[in-house]
DNA sequence: GTCTATATCGGGATAGAC
DNA sequence: GTCTATCCCGATATAGAC
């Protein structure tokens, strides 16, 4: 466990973690992975001993990436508009440094949802809170009624969609045109975050 | 080509379909869709010759399972309001009525953007005409200043990514209540006509 | 058209030298 | 720790009987 065998037990998790994302568990070749990792097949099994457990490995990654400081913003106390303007923007930041997770992370869990959603629960996000202050928010008159649980998903998907669905959008939408595509995600947060607003502003 | 080919042909695409959506191209096995058709293996290489050509003909039925009245919404003259309400209803009812299409239609155009996207081309959308209407709408005061292309995504993204990713969400916001979920999901084109609307109108 | 049996191949996993 | 060579299984595909 010197510096060295670090470097390569986590060059070949970035590795796996690019083809896993890419291609999804079942498509991924440990070949591929290896090839990537400029390594030999074999210190694969060395390092982990499995297919399975390497996967399990970049998954739990995966999640921690995902999960950062959104936490925070959800516990922070904060007018409620506020809090939906950082959040959107905070997740959007992260979503644009990892664009490939969200279909990874959508793919998979439909593929073995207990097994995988199990390592979700251990990142201890808790929705129940945010859900509370929509409420008390909607009493108070701050904004219209809606289901707190289609706003929180109508915020999600605002935001992840664009992201996940990018292959089928930028070929739809704009000709395929990747420059484009990537300044339009890069205004997403601002459109988004303006739109959800005007949605519930009473 | 008499009607007992026809049957089985059809019995293994729809099982094709089944299989393939569920666990995508390279998760799903041969001997499987054999047996939920509930016919041999071999008969899969006789009306298909290969596991690639089964698979792009099942892409291809799927597509057409996406594509269907939406054309006709899209291209019918009728004011703006109602047209985004009439195309959330019916684009929902779609998604309802083929849950795991979304996924399967996201996960394998990521695969392979260029070939699978040609299929899409086939069925003739042509977002230009609505991006036409927004921007008219726009322009005659009937709706805020908004990028055609974001309020286009916005409405994709509310419909399509709660159905997308059900085993995330359920698990996450409902605790893993199927029927819940179920009851959500039905009252979503309400929600989201009304939510849209808000957001736009001026 | 539908089946059984088998060929062929790719990929995950292991053994063993260095 | 890292490599080469190899095992072994599973999965696609084919041959051939009925």
């Amino acid at each position: 466990m010197n510096e060295q065998e670090k470097n390569t037990e986590e060059e070949i998790l970035d590795a796996a973690s690019r083809i896993f994302q890419k291609k999804g568990m079942s498509g991924a070749r440990m070949q591929e992975i290896a090839d990537e990792a400029g390594i030999n097949k074999s210190l694969l099994h060395y390092y982990y001993r499995s297919k399975d457990k390497l996967f399990l490995s970049v998954f739990r990654q995966a999640v921690k990436n995902l999960i950062p400081g959104i936490r925070n913003i959800l516990f922070t106390d904060m007018p409620l508009f506020d809090k939906l303007d950082r959040f959107i923007r905070e997740y959007m930041g992260v979503l644009l440094g990892n664009p490939f997770l969200p279909m990874f992370i959508l793919h998979e869990l439909q593929r073995d949802p207990d097994r995988l959603f199990k390592e979700f629960q251990k990142a201890g996000i808790e929705p129940s809170r945010i859900l509370h202050q929509f409420e008390q928010s909607m009493e108070k008159g701050e904004m219209r009624r809606i289901s707190p649980r289609h706003l929180m998903i109508n915020v999600l998907s605002l935001c992840v969609f664009p992201v996940a669905a990018r292959p089928m959008m930028q070929r739809f939408l704009f000709d395929n045109d990747a420059e484009a595509y990537q300044a339009f995600l890069n205004e997403r947060a601002d459109v988004v975050s303006e739109f959800v607003i005007n949605a519930i502003r009473p």
